[in-house]
DNA sequence: CTCCAGCTGAGCAGAGTGTCCAGCTCCCGC
DNA sequence: GCGGGAGCTGGACACTCTGCTCAGCTGGAG
């Protein structure tokens, strides 16, 4: 899956101004209504826009404190531990990474006296046999696409777009 | 910030069906649609929800590896760091963490090849020490925020409501 | 009791959506 | 050179939703 400089401008049009309709970004963009729903359209069905749910800030709802805990995990205990995991309401986020059959989770608390009560739960199970915690301090870049789909979108803008296999 | 129950519906609603418009969720919830409008309206000025972005789907942008790379950084180099990094499309995430100094970006690549390009790219400055790389094999939880919001709003769902002190 | 805040149900004009359509251009293969 | 397919254009239609306003109701606080 490749995008174009089209598709490109619409996804960065709708990062930056999600309320916009389609109407709206037809003309921004300078193109008829119905190209830009149709483009729209695909890139939602080919995945490259999962959707456009809230962004919620885990700090206005009483979760300030955000960490990254590292786990090691016991030999074989992996299912079982991401399905703690996932039943865990402050652990937004996990991973299993490569080194020693290790995941990577995103944490949120209360506060930092919270954290702790939230760790005890995560690592109050079985197959965990340590925790590492990295508190967030600051966050000086947060999660972005933009970058990303401007770069994607510059490499293919000029290149061939038609003679997609299948797609 | 608190939110109570009817608040707590919005949002998981919405992160379910995001495209559902205002009067279609006070059908839903039950509710007048001036009611969940000025719901919705206070929690986005509240902060709590942030927007509606797109939510892009890296890999289908042609960038399917995700890593997790911790950065020792040199004594009074945060800032020319944040910047460098910042700079890096490949680098959607930065966090300033406890620990010595340290920073944790999540980065994106092509391939596994293509991930070496990135970290020479992002460590080839001056004021990272050493970088640590945890390439991530699966997603058991991807980044989520229904179980948090649905305990923030039991939490205070049957208490009072009214004579909050200021909001 | 009175005041205040929040919710309700209603109405209105305006704008956007979903969905058609015919016509045009470009590129491809024959 | 010609026909076909894909994509874009500009327009049209009915329908729905939005933003905004209003009066009335309810429950708690002073």
């Amino acid at each position: 899956m490749t995008i174009d400089e089209l598709d490109g401008r619409i996804i960065v049009l709708l990062a930056r101004e999600p309320r916009i309709g389609v109407l709206e970004m037809s003309r921004r963009l300078g193109v008829a209504r119905g190209t830009a729903q149709a483009r729209l359209d695909r890139l939602q069905s080919n995945g490259v826009i999962r959707g456009f749910g809230p962004q919620v800030n885990p700090a206005a709802l009483g979760y300030p404190v955000t960490a990254f805990a590292t786990l090691q995990i016991r030999q074989g205990q992996g299912p079982d531990v991401r399905a703690h995991l996932a039943s865990v309401p402050e652990v937004l986020e996990l991973h299993t990474t490569t080194g020693s059959g290790d995941m990577l989770c995103r944490l949120v608390a209360r506060s930092n006296a919270d954290l702790q009560r939230v760790i005890d739960r995560v690592v109050g199970f079985d197959g965990i046999d340590r925790a590492a915690t990295a508190i967030v301090m600051e966050n000086p870049v947060p999660l972005r696409i933009i970058p990303l789909v401007e770069q994607a979108a510059s490499e293919h803008g000029d290149r061939t777009r038609t003679g997609e296999p299948d797609g």
